[in-house]
DNA sequence: GATGAATGAGCTTTCATTCAT
DNA sequence: GATGAATGAAAGCTCATTCAT
């Protein structure tokens, strides 16, 4: 019985760490870790200031636990999974797309990201090479396998892929994140529809 | 003749303002501004702490005057005054080129402005009318232009142009602000070749 | 029981808060309110600074609280529902004596009135407007009554009801605040005496 | 010759020191010491901070200079010379009027002498043994010479004199410091005869 | 488990005073 | 004689963290 009770107080410690989470996110998003007092969580979750610490030994530790566990792995695998066998076309649209959506549904995350990991060197140094490069490097070899050795040869697929990335990245953060949207709104469906285009054809487009 | 020494004083007044952005910049580029005390701006300086208030009226009025100074309108108007008629191949593979550059020599503030300007929304709207979206719309007509109204019609100019500042920039951050140079090297030359032949053929290439 | 505790917790609060305008207002009488610390005022109660941010938000709201819970009002209503049928004679040794007796119980809040007044007009017009102003006309009115048409036409009642205030006050300021009692000490029964015949007879007395 | 340069250099200190002292008067006068900076009042008389420090040693040192500057001596002397033959009516209503006039005039020094004095009880021995105990006595002396020993035994003296002194000042403060002549105006003339008609005559008056 | 009162280090800012020019 | 740049000691205030209840 005491493994049920413990398991049921494991549950419990698990959820209230979430709200935290949670909490803490949406402030950090919105005004940085310096700028956001532990007194503003614990009105946001509801708790009192004391409690944060029975749940988090510092505010350090809860930043640390959010950009812990923000990770693209799970997305990365499933490209490994289920598209190796897709044509080109089909795959950078798929990725332009995922990622696109990710971005708009993890906002307050890349906010956080943004602002905060120039300054923790460490956490970024992790952060690119548990999400960022394998990712980088699984599609850079795609890439290469799809291309051809030829074709291939005359890019660094590196690069290549990373540069994806960045004109979808931003594109998010001019227009959603520092507010473009309002001063030169674009469709949402040519931003995937562009690039994908640029990145298979580029602006000379195939004849 | 006290307009002499009042130049003189001007003179010396400005040249201590500008140690004082200096350092600042420094100091707010590694670590935000919340979390650089005056205290430390003053001890890069050299100076004390109270002096700082004889050139500043606040730390605030330091950072806008840093934002401030940053502009890249020089760089949009020789854009458009000498590569108007130059080939779009010229002009991207210049673009790409000068903008890696330009955000070399301006590394720390690029920083800064990552880290500052979704907290400041009123600056980031500013910067964006001002420095960002205007280059944007001027390129994207040059590229109107340059590639016809049928090839035109098939991309999102706007987009396009701003995907092309998008993969110079995020391989700038992941490379040189994040450190991923240290984890995974790319040869620069690469960097420019790459990302221009991308854009202008795309992946698939010109066959 | 919640409402219990939440009592305790107002009753806690609303002490703490008596303890630290008591040692706010000693420390203010003294020295003013821009000579005093917060830092002094913490020590001076036995509590550090920055608990002193929890029962006020600033150290002006703890002057405007001192101000605030300064009041003659009772006074006043006191004379208006008890003395209005005794004769002038009574009325005006009751006044005088009371309001020397008033003036020693609260001698730090004249001293700090005296001392911020002057800086803060808001206040002095608040003051004056609802505690001498009313207070003034009040005895003006009852002065006016019980000297009949005749002898109140000869004399501006607002002038001598603040006048008889005045004697109180000047030598309550001469001799106690500014320590006239140890160079030309004066009998405190003469005070009272001298004052209100004085207001009643003057100097050349009735015959 | 060098005794004529060191009288005009005097002269010249003298007159600097004059004008430093104009404009601190002024300031402290509106905000008392401590809400007056160096700066300010370098300000307000045209010369630079460090100057100050060549003709007063420190802040404190101004403030003593002003206050050691103001004395009622002269009137005091007046007093004495000219009044000693004057039927008492006269005199009061001289002296009334007098220190009316006398008050407007003054009315920054009193500012600063109500603000500034139970600040600095040394300051305030001094002025009441040098000025207001000489003159109170006087005029005691005065009255009871005027009175006549019967009269005079039913007064102090000491307190009816410093009383006049009260009801001026008190009316003074109320109405023109406060600022209680926008919220009930009172006719100047009324102030001197009411005064000096109470002080005579009391409320009751001479039939 | 939860609280919130208390702390004290640290922040930005002000200012009397000094001193090289 | 005059300057004003420079200082450093405070000030008011904030906040992460602790701990008795």
């Amino acid at each position: 019985m005491a493994r049920v009770a413990a398991k049921d107080r494991d549950a419990f410690v698990e959820s209230r760490q979430q709200e935290i989470l949670e909490a803490a996110l949406k402030l950090f998003a919105r005004g940085g870790t310096d700028a956001t007092s532990m007194d503003a969580i614990a009105r946001e979750v509801g708790l009192s200031k004391g409690t944060l610490y029975l749940y988090f030994e510092s505010k350090q530790a809860i930043f640390e636990e959010l950009v812990g566990r923000f990770s693209l792995r799970p997305d990365v695998e499933y490209l490994v999974d289920h598209l190796r066998d897709r044509p080109l076309e089909e795959v950078v649209r798929f990725l332009v797309k995922a990622t696109w959506a990710r971005l708009h549904e993890r906002e307050e995350m890349v906010r956080l990201l943004i602002r905060e990991l120039p300054r923790h060197l460490d956490h970024a140094a992790e952060f690119l090479e548990k999400v960022v490069l394998p990712t980088n490097l699984l599609f850079a070899g795609f890439l290469e396998e799809k291309l051809g050795p030829e074709r291939a040869a005359a890019l660094n697929t590196v690069v290549a892929g990373r540069s994806l990335l960045g004109m979808v990245l931003v594109f998010f953060l001019t227009q959603k994140v520092l507010g473009g949207d309002r001063l030169l709104p674009v469709p949402e469906g040519d931003v995937v529809d562009t690039i994908s285009e640029l990145f298979l054809h580029g602006a000379l487009g195939a004849a």
